[in-house]
DNA sequence: AATGAATGAGGGTTCATTCAT
DNA sequence: AATGAATGAACCCTCATTCAT
């Protein structure tokens, strides 16, 4: 018997509207572990600590929670990183660093960067989730480290690389660093990789890459 | 038996010792398609022109198709590149374009691509890939990769980063290009990436990074 | 807590006191229309404006909902055409007319009707329904309509036909009329048959065959 | 017991061909039984002496084994008189005796007889069942019944009745029958009805309600 | 008295696996 | 070796019923 009572007994009212995020959350996790199809829609209402009918309740069918679960949240966290680039005025590769690092640090840290998975999982059994992942993933993380870089070569800074490729040579590993985590790393301790660590090295090797001319700058660093 | 052998039909004794190699070739399709659990063993075997039966007269379960799948040919496509490695004497940046670009051509454009996917899908659900995965995959590669670039920074070609990460950052596009082709790429034709052209910027921006110095090479290119 | 009171809100009272008999209709039509088993209670509830927990305040179960249904007003408007008999001094064939085509009219053209497609739908998963029809439905309409013909027959108004016989060829085609009216009738509105016109010439039809001797009355007519 | 061996050990291949018939006699059982909604696929399955997943093998769905079952022999046992009727040369009321009591008689005794309670029962849920039901039974049966009532009153052997009527007057009753054989008279042994007496009766009224003139001929039976 | 969120047993359907042919 | 009919466990989803508000 703890001292404490138990904390707000759940009234209705409370769980009610409680009630889809958890059940979100739950069945995040869960498609992020098992994969939809290996995901059972009691599992995911035992998660959340309802029961299945409840489940039902709140999601007309297992496809439509999925659907729910992959565009709750993600477009907010993603388009997160835009706002602080805007009155920057600084030299771009420190204006790189900072954004990349806080926008990756927030996403990884996150549930939400199991969402990664689920999207290349699922895309080819659910091609609506395609246009999903195309308007809220990929279009702003493109604009948004694209416009960084085209700054950077605008100003002198970068050597003037094709935008697009150097976008996903940024990109790619930070998804994948996402997918690892949910992935091996989830399974074999030893495997897994130090998220933060990986980011500033590759961060930085991205930079040195980019760097125009003798570039001195980084020398002197 | 037949007194006309039919045309060039998979005799009995042809059709036995292929069609492990078919179902094999159908379940790769298919998994990589559609993921393991949402994937039919009889689809499976249609595809792959047998029936039902038949496919469990080569695989115990489905569970055994999807662990002989994943281990069939990878550790040879990925090994592929060590050995021409092997004897060569030029600057590390030719190395390393000639190395990674055929071995990732060869990657790239065969099934085995979509290996990639299958892994990152399926090791939670089936922890043995975990093992087979580092051993096979990931040590290999990695080797083979932080070989090169231990040889360029040994010799003075390339600035003395931390090869592990830089490793990564080097194969995780790579790794990433495979999964989109099979995921996203695969079904909205508008969003499909040219691996070739990508692969190249990728090694140049990295090699860029990577370089040592003045970077007078590079210049003079 | 609105200071002005809902606008000719069915007070509580008032309501309390109607709502066994608007969940009744509602049921009766609903039973009517898709069978008890498709029937869903919640269905039920919000035909009759309630909602499904006061649908178990006035009837503990789905099937106490239908027993209710079907003992609700039934015998009463059954055993209607009773009364006018008694007094009857006329010919036989006005009096049959002029009660069966009253009672006839009044059920046809009530909700009522539709309880003998209740009855013959459920009556094998509910057999106490059968007593209550043998009690309600059966034994009073064959006694009105059998005493009836045997008034004709006693009057030598009628040949001596078998009265039982003579009494399902008179009813069964009213009791089809209705049955009809809720299915068939009910869905496709060209196969939809005059209840009205029908019934008049069925009698007539009855009447002439019933008739004794020469039938100069049904002549003279 | 029985000295001859277990009839023909059910092979492999004879059971899948007797399957859809096996499960159709079942399913209309059942179906009759209870209803469409309250029959559980499993229960036909089982009572046709096959698995639950075997049904599903045959037919798509418990829909489909419904319409299956409804159209299933059905209009050929409903047309089967009007052959019959083609070359007569005798007497209308006799051609009439003939035909409806062969016709109805075999109707009756077979568990086809339980198609119009399911029809009735479930056209309203299932629309595309009326199309069915007015092309194989109704049409048919009209057809059949009108035209031997039509030579009558063609030959001046009955009155000028308004043919329709007349018809559902004599037809109504024996779809009665049916339906009450499967309803009420199913359940409640004291009231079943006894099919072939009420037939006679109901056919000699009719034939005296049609009959023309002073009726000599019924008068000297 | 009335509500509607929550429950979980139940039923339709799928599919991995078996086995007689 | 190959087939595909048969099985039944498992899973999605529904809905009668309960009960806290």
């Amino acid at each position: 018997m703890p001292l404490k009572p138990p904390p707000i007994p759940p009234t209705r009212q409370r769980r009610k509207e409680a009630r889809p995020q958890e059940l979100l959350g739950a069945a995040l996790e869960l498609f992020v572990e098992k994969g939809f199809a290996a995901t059972r829609a009691e599992e995911v209402a035992a998660r959340s600590g309802a029961s299945k009918g409840t489940l039902y309740l709140y999601y007309p069918s297992k496809e439509d929670l999925l659907k729910a679960v992959i565009e709750h949240r993600v477009s907010s966290e993603i388009a997160a990183g835009a706002a602080e680039a805007a009155g920057f005025t600084g030299p771009t590769d420190e204006l790189l660093r900072k954004i990349v690092i806080t926008w990756w640090q927030r996403l990884y840290d996150s549930p939400v960067s199991g969402v990664f998975k689920i999207i290349i999982t699922e895309v080819r059994n659910f091609p609506e989730i395609a246009e999903f992942h195309r308007r809220s993933v990929v279009e702003p993380g493109q604009q948004l480290i694209g416009r960084l870089l085209q700054r950077g070569i605008d100003r002198g800074e970068f050597r003037p690389v094709d935008v697009a490729s150097a976008v996903h040579s940024l990109i790619f590993p930070m998804i994948m660093m996402c997918l690892h985590k949910h992935s091996v790393g989830a399974c074999i301790p030893e495997q897994r990789l130090d998220g933060k660590a990986f980011i500033r090295e590759h961060i930085e090797l991205m930079l040195a890459g980019l760097a125009a001319g003798p570039r001195k700058k980084r020398a002197a660093k």
